[in-house]
DNA sequence: GTGGTCTAGACCACA
DNA sequence: GTGGTCTAGACCACA
């Protein structure tokens, strides 16, 4: 279910958040579901138990999931509603990157067409993309 | 001239990289002009001389610089060209950031809007408010 | 496993880049497999461990090897393709070489043996002793 | 007269050393004839004196030129012989790079087809340029 | 444990 | 003076 990808150049810990939060966004882990233990996911993605321990705590932090003691974690009620609030907090990387290329010489006009190439889009349209990233947000 | 903040979770080596860049795309160093020496930036920007050799030794590698040992480093004819091309690898990290934030229900919109922040825009992206997209931001 | 002469004028990192590149080729570090660690290599052949990440990073940028952090360097997939992309670039170099000498007098012919002698021949060329290139090489 | 590059990754001192070895390979300076002065190359070239001192104290251990105190340096009787003998030298180097290429994959094939670009060959015509190197090589 | 960054200080060839 | 290499040793995030 969690891709990782152990040679990438982001840790593990944040692609193990990413994936978690990528799966509760699909509707994979719903509110008040249970999700795997750290023993079993260890297991079946053969990492070190600590660092999914470290994914975990900072679910935990952000409110995304609920720790119950001896008994595993849980969806939090509102975890969609902060997943997008963590992400909101990532757009700023975005700006900060975007200032970044601008004083490099790259146009609006590229980072606009690099953005919607993760749109799916051909760069040149965003029109008719919207609202249709594939999640189920009526909830 | 540079500006390095140590305390930035950004390295040195990449701040010094990005400011060098920054001052020959302002035109403050120019085609065939001598850089500071490694002694001079060290001494100026209280920064060991082996960080600034390491950002040095990356400039020179991507064709920004030329070290003419003895005779100090110069900025290369085609320095402008190479920061560009430089700059356009970095937008593959724009789409990937794109790419994640779109899964985690950041619309395009959103994040069209950070990034005319780089661009001097007030948040409330020019276009956006022509009304050509449809949406109600009103509220 | 890694023959470095620190007394060299070549300097130790070129060496070391050049020694895994070698053990890669020769099937002794398979695409997948983990390198010595940075720690371990230094211990082994007594150079200091920043030497040796010189080396790991140069391997890196060119895509022979990936670094995961906390785990490890791993022999990339395509490594012995872009070792063999780095090896052409060298080939520029053997050009330039040939270049000076054909300036200071030194025939096609000289130089041919002088790389036959690379690929294990006698330095009396095998094809040149066939006689095709009418040249009397008795004296 | 000499064409010296001074962004070159080649050391200036070799640069002149060179040069001065391809003139009196051409005919442009004879055997007996006075070379131009430190001070003339030093103000023609725009290099440092001492550099040139350098290069001039190199040619005379190699014999190929013969400081006669108090009035200038003369190309040596057995100029010509001697930059054959200090070529050959080089062709160790040549040796060597091709060694390391060769362990890298390259094929011998290729390394001819580099060295045939001294020739001003297109990698296959050998045969046609054997002695047509440009120099008099007749006396 | 792993790789990555940084400092302090030395030494080198070159200009 | 210049850039380039190397060491010794520290500290960091990550696994």
């Amino acid at each position: 279910m969690l891709l990782i990808d152990k040679l990438s150049s982001k840790p593990v810990y944040e692609q193990i958040i990413e994936e978690i939060e990528r799966n509760i966004m699909l509707g994979v882990y719903k509110s008040g579901e249970q999700l795997p233990s750290l023993r079993e996911l260890s297991l079946s993605l053969g990492i070190n138990p600590n660092t999914i321990q470290k994914s975990y705590a900072e679910l935990t932090r952000c409110g995304i999931i609920c720790p119950a003691p001896g008994s595993g974690c849980y969806v939090s009620a509102n975890a969609i509603e902060m997943i997008r609030e963590r992400a909101r907090k990532k757009l700023d990387t975005l700006s900060e990157l975007a200032r970044e290329l601008a004083v490099l010489g790259i146009t609006e006009e590229e980072m606009r067409e690099a953005i919607g190439l993760a749109f799916g889009a051909s760069g040149e349209n965003g029109e008719m993309m919207k609202g249709e990233n594939g999640y189920d947000q009526s909830k």
